[in-house]
DNA sequence: AATTAAGTTGCATACCTATGCAAAATAGAA
DNA sequence: TTCTATTTTGCATAGGTATGCAACTTAATT
């Protein structure tokens, strides 16, 4: 371990080792700029002589863009937001970006925001978390790109509705397609067990539900709320299984990550058969729905896509140079079924058993 | 919408506004700076008002310190590391550091590392990956500090071994006492299934499982390889139950993970009864190993001093001036006992079926 | 009131890289 | 060979902040 060696290393050391001025060293390590091929390999021989990597600190503070964007997260026990959290960072690793990453279990999103605001990032991601109007303006002052993740703006930020994008699959369509499919498929007493009462992701889902059971001159038969988490949805099918009176045939419950708990809850305490005593819905399609513990039937958002959008939306709102607008992508789903819903009638319109064609919807 | 609006506000800005200099400005914002009262709230003002937060690059590129950890990660499908994502990043946020998230799932951790250097981070947590004695020295060179989340180092680099630390739970006492626990309780012919054939958690709890057996004079019955993996665990799974010939009693699966797919594929696949035809071990406890579905006896790996440790590890390196030598920490874990085993003879020690108390050791 | 100590403040500079500009070198054309 | 077009190079500066140093102000002491 030799004593003077600087542990710092710059594109001045570099120069002086290949004899080429700091221009050049920079030049070669900028895509795109003008170097000789013959300086070039100076350098980068040099470079790797010393061990060099250029200071990304240094180069954000000239060229403005920090090849950073912040991604913020509420919760991880829901699988789909792991799922979402890999193929977002492989996604945006792709394209030369890196995730700052904020999960905001306790904290606001507004302090995190403003955090993450320090590093100058050139994109946020809010993923299942909602942004206050003072921060979506702070944003847009900044010229940073903001996208929803499977959430909506709340109305509080309605007015900056133009700096702010956002990403959903169509939660209406689900909700309404998971209630057509539960009414052919012959229940009569259909429950709702609800996600967080105030997130859009629920609120849409909800009101898709109704909507499909109205179709059909049906109605929600007994609700509860699991507000998205594990503990809470068993005492909502607690409650909706009170012994003496009548229980549910059917359960549409708002993500697969409680539909798992209910399911326990019915089988293991409860002591009824799945699908024989009460069918279930869930709503995601994490991965643990397809494990032979659950056969869980539920609506697909196509992680794939959604993923790609948010980038491609970013994508757009960095290479140009004037705002464009706030859009809003719509991915249409489909639902996958398994065998948590039983088939009472045989009546059942075949067509809800099949996948049908994604085509995204693109809102402005 | 102003047309002139800066959407850079400076120091420089704000020192303007509040009639004071820059670097007054710069001590409002730096803890422990020399700043009178008056001037303090003048700038604090001035910096409300024009929206002004200190720019953490140029901050980073003079003090030397980015207040980013670097975190890699491989893969999230296990559950484990999602809960060790999320437990890392609040503490590491309350230190006020901010994570810098790389998922190798494809690429190798010598490039990742690689990308990460450029931003100069303040440490590195390597979590169920390994690092080349190479980039283990440019790490040492740069000084900075490496934990090793979970696996220690491999062979490979022995020799650098000084400037990486690492953390894990006691794999090899957990094997045993798995080992000791499976044959107490009366089985006969015990199977493992293997995690990644090189992984130090893998090696590490084999052979603490093969040393407890051989503790009693038993040795393992049969063997397949999971990789740690829910596809890989269920062919693994059949592969130990072929038709016609006699099968284990039971199994210990190296990783929770993998033990949810074995059980799916025993139960559903070949039709046999947890734990009456076959018990199963787990390892690491995460959350769904209470579930309902699954009731699994398993390992528990304590996630929160683990994480502990480690955040504790790199504020250590982070303040001392003088490089400290690599340290690794071991941190005792516990049997956890649920429904998937079956107590075969009732002469089991009641002391297995106690949580012993937590006590980490600290080997240098 | 005079002296000393302690507390504040501003100036100037350094951190490391990218880039406009002009000079220099090279290639190409006549 | 001479002149023009093109590529390559170095110089000098900017980007936003922290900090040593010296000058200044205020408080404390005698």
């Amino acid at each position: 371990m030799i004593e003077g060696m600087k542990n710092n290393i710059t594109s001045i050391d570099v120069a002086r080792l290949a004899q080429v001025s700091q221009s050049a060293v920079s030049r070669t390590f900028t895509p795109g700029a003008s170097v000789a091929e013959a300086t070039r390999a100076k350098v980068l021989e040099a470079a790797l002589r010393l061990n060099y990597r250029p200071n990304a600190h240094a180069r954000s503070l000239i060229t403005g863009k920090s090849r950073i964007i912040g991604l913020v997260l509420s919760y991880l026990e829901n699988l789909f937001y792991p799922a979402a959290l890999q193929r977002l960072s492989e996604r945006l690793q792709k394209d030369g970006y890196h995730v700052l990453l904020f999960i905001n279990q306790t904290s606001n999103a507004d302090d995190l925001v403003t955090e993450i605001l320090q590093y100058h990032v050139d994109g946020i991601i809010l993923a299942a978390t909602t942004l206050s109007s003072d921060l979506a303006r702070s944003c847009a002052d900044a010229n940073i790109p903001v996208v929803l993740f499977n959430r909506v703006m709340g109305n509080s930020g309605s007015n900056n509705l133009q700096s702010v994008s956002s990403v959903r699959s169509d939660n209406l369509a689900g909700g309404k397609e998971i209630a057509n499919f539960l009414v052919k498929s012959g229940h009569k007493r259909i429950a709702y067990i609800a996600g967080n009462e105030e997130s859009s992701t629920n609120l849409e889902r909800e009101r898709g539900f109704r909507e499909g059971l109205a179709d059909h001159g049906a109605h929600i038969w007994g609700r509860a709320t699991g507000n998205y988490e594990f503990a809470q949805a068993r005492l909502a099918t607690l409650e909706l299984f009170k012994p003496g009176h009548e229980h549910p045939d059917a359960i549409f419950v708002a993500s697969d990550h409680m539909a798992f708990s209910v399911m326990d809850t019915l089988r293991y305490e409860l002591g009824l058969r799945i699908p024989e005593d009460v069918s279930v819905v869930g709503f995601d399609n994490v991965p643990q729905a397809e494990w032979g513990a659950y056969e869980l039937t539920t609506f697909n958002q196509p992680l794939d896509e959604m993923v790609e959008a948010t980038a491609s939306l970013l994508q757009e709102r960095l290479s140009d140079q004037e705002k464009s607008a706030g859009k809003s992508i719509v991915i249409a789903g489909n639902l996958i079924v398994r065998k948590s819903v039983k088939i009472i009638l045989e009546k059942i319109d075949q067509k809800v058993l099949v996948k049908p064609k994604l085509k995204p919807k693109v809102k402005t």
